[in-house]
DNA sequence: ATCAATGGGGACCATATAGTCCATTCAGTG
DNA sequence: CACTGAATGGACTATATGGTCCCCATTGAT
């Protein structure tokens, strides 16, 4: 059988078929950023990753599900790389070096392709109920890792203790996502930058010291 | 000739043509915010416009422009709304007022599909220049309103001498536009809520009374 | 009534795109 | 080496979609 039953888990794979798959799905993942998931057509992963029609529909039932592994896979990779920005926060100088680490790499590109999360979630949100629910999962895990830091910051005597970490991190969040969507727009990481700041001004107002 | 050499402005117009073409963008205003600009064929706006091809072609050279003078029309719509809602801005209340206005017509659809203007610029930003241009110029007049009234209340007394109307004017709209995809993607309009509650806490942070 | 110009209906075309299928190659195991 | 299942190449199909074209209808002016 050409086609297995089941093209996702389940039956064997080899090192060779393993690595295929990677190939398919770093390639999907670089692309749907930067041309937007629509946009992006199964012709455009097939070159990108020098594979095969065959192949792709070897590891893949379809492009939706490639869509929901991009959506996963992306996810994972930014949780993982902002847990080891804020696992250890606990001082708004802390605060403000992940700020400055998310705004230096937004620079890089002049804020072009916006957030990979955020982008994902407007486009999908009512298109893919799946992909959306992913997403909305992975925005409260985001804001999770910022509330733990800012629960240490206000269970260290740093913040008040009327400071509320979920409230924060929702609103950091938001700041985060509209500075994103204003820097894309305007080809200007300013925006970001002030939103940033406008939010984290607000976390200041907390401090004890 | 069935397709006018200039398919825009220029030769006459009877008001039949001109009803035509109303009903054309009007169907693709709606379509282009609810399924998304690119998730929306010029078949979808044929038939729910009630009109041929041909009447298309008639009115617009190109899908492109079609999508350009809905991202026009939209942001004029948006504009002149918020230029009732903000022109006369000269309290605290006031701007209460102004979020409650936003979140209660968000609430409507659950933050489904999000802010009219807002989804539009994260799926053209990076696809469609002028569009971003004409997005971009949007977001700064939108942010205009903001200051100036914002300014009002600066020079009324009400705000300190030290508030910046630009900077808090693009916070607002970061914590706007984030609270609006956080919503969409959450499908609850709390974090939406939270977003604009925070960054109106810091604009009272500037209030002297 | 006639005529010209605008408006309209819809068949038609080229291309893009998701998805199918099968013959062939490759790699591990007896 | 022979065999087997996984991996691959790529032709092929069905459909969607943007866009063209031709002919007919409507309308307003003379």
């Amino acid at each position: 059988m050409s086609t297995p039953e089941n093209a996702q888990p389940g039956q064997r794979l080899t090192p060779r078929g393993a690595a295929t798959r990677a190939r398919i799905l770093a390639a999907a993942l670089e692309l749907m950023y930067v041309k937007g998931v629509n946009a992006t057509t199964l012709d455009d992963v097939r070159a990108a990753s020098n594979t095969s029609k065959s192949q792709f529909y070897n590891h893949f039932p379809d492009k939706e599900r490639l869509v929901r592994e991009v959506v996963a896979a992306r996810a994972a990779q930014i949780l993982e790389r902002e847990r080891g920005n804020l696992e250890r926060l606990k001082s708004f100088r802390g605060l403000v070096r992940w700020r400055d680490a998310l705004v230096q790499r937004n620079a890089l590109r002049n804020g072009a392709y916006g957030c990979a999360l955020g982008s994902m979630a407007s486009e999908l949100a009512d298109q893919d109920d799946q992909a959306r629910a992913t997403l909305a999962q992975s925005f409260v895990e985001w804001e999770g890792l910022l509330a733990a830091g800012l629960r240490r910051m206000r269970d260290d005597g740093v913040l008040s203790p009327d400071a509320d970490p979920e409230r924060l991190a929702t609103g950091l969040m938001a700041a985060l996502q509209g500075g994103y969507l204003l820097a894309e727009t305007a080809h200007d990481i300013k925006p970001m930058e002030i939103a940033l700041d406008m939010a984290l001004d607000h976390v200041k107002s907390f401090l004890t010291t």
